[in-house]
DNA sequence: GCCGTTTTCGGCCCGACTGTTTTCAGTCG
């Protein structure tokens, strides 16, 4: 027996769909593959408990017997054969824009190119011009890929685009010539990081706004300039951001936005819907098949309606379970529900604002609590509190939060789990705060077994109601620790303790995933900004869309509780 | 390759844009 787990059978099916793509197989059978993977992953079980891959749609007789090879033999005759006559290098080609199976395949078969290096010597040697269907344009642009290639990465952390958000933002806001627009795409999905941004707007004037857009100050590069499409990149310093805007009456607007939002698995599974009663959708409408009419909608909701299904919220549009289990959607947490925030510092240690300011800030933000939780003693570098400034900290809390109505304060503390699996207060300083959060800043690189003692201790110290940050990632910058996130949500489960989604968007952490299945095994969760400023603690709506991306609901989410009903959890139990 | 409350064969989501053509294939989302 091998002993691939899921997600190399994955990637073995689809490795298969990218070699079969460039012999210019028929993309039917191309897409099966691809069909066969996301009917895995789609499927909640692991390989051990799916005792027959057959019986998951999308996968036949014929993929079920490759996963079996798979299996067992950790290859299959198929793939055997692919490799051996397809050469590995031309893989990676297909990353470069413009490029597709199709191609690439008439670039090996005809010019013998076999990697990125072959393809950049065809191009400057001028053969691939002369080759039909390419030309002296996708010459120039091909080796201008080549040459870019890995240069940039494949996707953007969402802190590198807001800058961008905000600037289109007013800028499409100041076009007269724009009914209304909307941003799209991942980011409207809440995903972690995005290729690039997609806005749809509505107008009487395309070529007039499509103008506009190509000469807006910060595009430094037109991808494509069409009558409904605009695809341009905008440099904000070291950053490239593309970003597509499509443009249409006013009238299709809903379903261009719907279909923009995708993705396009969901989309997918929609237009299937749309089939099994005789329609079909398009961006621009819903066409009656038989009639030939087609049918517009004022908004989203509108949309989904006429398929009788409920909003479903742009989070969980993934092409997962989002139809069959469209009713749920309506109790996911949302921003609204959110009451306060139990993770933020001040100038007591990293923060660059004091008690009061915070304290204010999360006033104004109409929150009926917060928690103060500065970093421990260990954190030097952090300016941690000693035992002494510790009380003197909470000490002002209380005397501040004696004057407040409107606001619960709780005393906190951000404590280190130390790289011994110790905890940087003794039981009798922790007994005194009412918000005990533990993580880890030091010894990232430990083993697994090393690094789940210091949670286990963590999690089994009565005091602790969170673990903050548990895998310690930074998207796109850093992998986590190394955290059995399986073990450490049973661990979470039996002691009661809080896990948090940390709301920064360099970290969203827990991911959306890892949520989902600390949710399913009743395990508390906690959305928190960890704010080291006060514009910090805007990042919070990041968190919630996370949690929505996880089917989070409201009452998983102790942030949504009352402050009595979460001081009441927190002390009950020590 | 998968699938079947009209089908075991003939479909498989739909449309824009580009560069190559001179009516369209390939790519992309």
């Amino acid at each position: 027996m091998s002993d691939l787990n899921k997600k190399d059978i994955i990637d073995l099916l689809e490795r298969i769909a990218v070699y079969l793509e460039i012999k210019g197989e028929n993309a039917f059978r191309v897409s099966a593959y691809r069909k066969a993977a996301q009917a895995l992953e789609r499927d909640e079980r692991s390989m051990a408990e799916i005792d027959d891959p057959s019986k998951l749609s999308g996968i036949g007789k014929g993929t079920a017997g490759i996963i079996n090879d798979f299996l067992s033999t950790g290859t299959t005759a198929l793939l055997d054969e692919l490799e051996e006559e397809i050469p590995s290098g031309l893989l990676p080609l297909l990353k470069l824009p413009g490029l597709g199976g199709k191609k690439i395949g008439k670039l090996y078969q005809e010019l013998g190119v076999e990697d990125a290096a072959s393809l950049k010597h065809a191009c400057e040697v001028n053969e691939v011009q002369n080759l039909a269907g390419f030309g002296k344009k996708t010459e120039e642009k091909i080796l201008t890929a080549v040459n870019e290639m890995g240069k940039r990465p494949d996707r953007l952390a969402l802190p590198h685009v807001t800058a961008a958000v905000d600037d289109l933002y007013e800028f499409l806001t100041g076009i007269p010539d724009i009914v209304r627009f909307e941003l799209a795409g991942s980011f409207r999905r809440g995903r972690e990081t995005v290729k690039d941004l997609d806005f749809i707007l509505s107008t009487k004037a395309p070529e007039k706004v499509g103008e506009t857009l190509v000469n807006h100050p910060r595009v430094t590069e037109v991808i494509g300039h069409g009558d409904t499409k605009v695809s341009v990149e905008l440099t904000f310093g070291e950053t490239i951001v593309p970003v597509d805007f499509r443009m249409v009456e006013d009238e299709s607007f809903a379903t261009m936005l719907h279909h923009f939002t995708g993705s396009k698995d969901h989309n997918v599974l929609m237009r299937q819907i749309a089939k099994a009663r005789g329609e079909s959708i398009s961006e621009y409408g819903v066409k009656d098949e038989a009639s030939g009419d087609v049918r517009h909608f004022e908004t989203e909701t509108d949309f989904f309606a006429h398929f009788d299904l409920p909003w479903i919220p742009p989070e969980v549009r993934e092409g997962k379970h989002e139809i069959d289990d469209a009713p749920e959607t309506e109790g996911l947490i949302t921003l609204a529900d959110m009451q306060g925030d139990l993770h933020m510092h001040t100038t007591w240690s990293d923060g660059a604002q004091s008690i009061d300011d915070m304290i204010d800030a999360c006033r104004k933000k109409k929150y009926s609590f917060m928690a103060i939780t500065d970093h421990s003693k260990y954190l030097q570098v952090a300016n941690g509190l000693s035992v002494e400034r510790l009380k003197r900290q909470h000490e002002e809390i209380r005397e501040t939060r004696g004057k407040l109505t409107d606001i619960q304060v709780f005393t906190g503390i951000e404590m280190d789990i130390l790289p011994d699996g110790s905890l940087d207060y003794d039981d009798d300083v922790l007994s005194t705060i009412d918000f005990v959060i533990a993580s880890i800043h030091s010894s990232f690189s430990q083993d697994e077994e090393t690094m789940m003692k210091r949670m286990e201790a963590a999690c089994r110290n009565p005091h602790v109601a969170m673990i903050a940050h548990p895998t310690g990632r930074l998207i796109g910058r850093r992998d986590g620790y190394a955290v059995n996130l399986d073990r450490l949500i049973d661990l979470a489960v039996e002691t009661n303790t809080i896990l948090e989604i940390n709301a920064n968007p360099n970290r969203l952490d827990l991911s959306a995933s890892w949520a989902e299945k600390a949710q399913e095994r009743g395990a508390l969760i906690s959305i928190n900004t960890d704010a080291h400023r006060y514009e910090m603690l805007e990042h919070l709506p990041y968190g919630v869309r996370n949690a929505r991306r996880g089917w989070l609901r409201k009452d998983t989410v102790v942030n949504t509780w009352s402050g009595e009903r979460l001081l009441d959890h927190l002390w009950k139990n020590r």
